[in-house]
DNA sequence: TGTACATCAGTGAACGCGCGTTCACTGATGTAC
DNA sequence: TGTACATCAGTGAACGCGCGTTCACTGATGTAC
């Protein structure tokens, strides 16, 4: 890292500290992000990090914004898997939960990703961030919104239940992951998971419908 | 605090400093229980907490319990008025009802609490110590097994789909919960956020039994 | 094309902080005779 | 009832640590003439 000497003078160093820190939360979530470490992890002084950001809490923001993108990726690349579902109907509702089962997985196999993207304390802790904006929404939040969206356009959904609908479909997912990966589900096979987890989407979507 | 010279010799020290530490809990959750804060809160020295606890993780875990206590209690006193509901698959599915509202509320009012009963990070995090036990399980998901089981009594809720149930609710409440406190609800009105929430639950008791 | 200069992204040293844990100790408690 | 003693829950000082942030600086980059 350090070896090289890799010249960042007017280079690529806010990136550069990014990708780092997305490589070190990875393995440690959250709490692996120290300004120093990630600094340290690039082979610069810590100093020269708040050239790019105004502070650590600005830094982790950026890796978790990153982390976002990475579920909302991997959510895209599932969505080709629905695409051949003939029948509009079920199509919409498996996409459904793909995107359930997608958030879920992406808990379980990456819980540092996880841990950064969507359980990461915020500074200031508005409203302002999420709300109802659209560039600052979170990128996996609006794939789910759509896919709610797609429901009611196919005629799954009633306009009515679309309401709140995605509310209940992100409590589920986000409180099971969070029971999985550190609360009384931990260390369950990875199999009786995925089926459980199978198992919570079917009944939120259920309970959307019903 | 420390002016009154406590005197805890032989004394009670141990259910002192969990309270001290349920009273930093409180307002600053589970990063506010260091072992020197709470034994500073005490008036004692940080050396005398190791008389009781292996480490600072073993007195963290005393709050956390402490904290589960409280909710459960606070779930036990709300039972009470379900009581007098006179059809008993209605009351099974009020009390259901209340105890996931009871779960949210909990959160809400008091997060600090919330934060180290069910978002502490555990040490070595084996399934054991809740799995499917019953001492070591935690009190207010006793309650919840206690609720469902008597929705099967009661005749609302077939033995097949009480299979897994209490994931999707504890999922459900868990998730919102974590929505709203540290999630893209946070900083919103609180009786929307009830509303909300009558609405998370019923649609997960929906999916239930749907 | 070549020189003088302004810009600004980095360096290196230092700040003050609070943390968890250890060690040898002391002095109050409770017990045995 | 009184004395000698063992127990053990506290003290106080020290350990080494890594953290976020600041400051005055330097030296590479890119620009104007």
């Amino acid at each position: 890292m350090a070896g090289s000497s890799p010249h960042y003078h007017h280079g690529e160093l806010r990136p550069a500290l990014v990708q780092a820190g997305l490589a070190l939360a990875r393995q440690g979530g959250t709490q692996a992000l120290g300004l120093r470490a990630v600094t340290r992890e690039v082979g610069v002084t810590p100093t020269a990090a708040y050239r790019h950001f105004a502070d650590q809490h600005e830094l982790v923001q950026a890796v978790a914004t990153e982390a976002q993108n990475i579920l909302a990726a991997r959510m895209l690349k599932n969505r080709q898997s629905v695409q051949d579902e003939p029948d509009p109907g079920s199509r919409a509702v498996h996409l459904l939960h793909e995107i359930g089962r997608c958030y879920i997985d992406f808990a379980l196999s990456e819980p540092g990703w996880f841990d950064v993207a969507f359980l990461a304390p915020g500074k200031p802790r508005g409203p302002e961030a999420f709300a109802a904006g659209g560039a600052t929404l979170a990128a996996p939040f609006r794939l789910l919104l759509e896919a709610l969206d797609g429901m009611v356009e196919a005629g799954v959904l009633t306009p009515q239940k679309r309401r709140n609908a995605e509310w209940v479909c992100w409590s589920g997912v986000h409180g099971f992951a969070d029971l999985v990966n550190r609360g009384p589900l931990k260390g369950q096979d990875r199999t009786v998971v995925d089926q459980l987890a199978a198992y919570v989407v079917d009944a939120l979507i259920r309970g959307l419908q019903a």
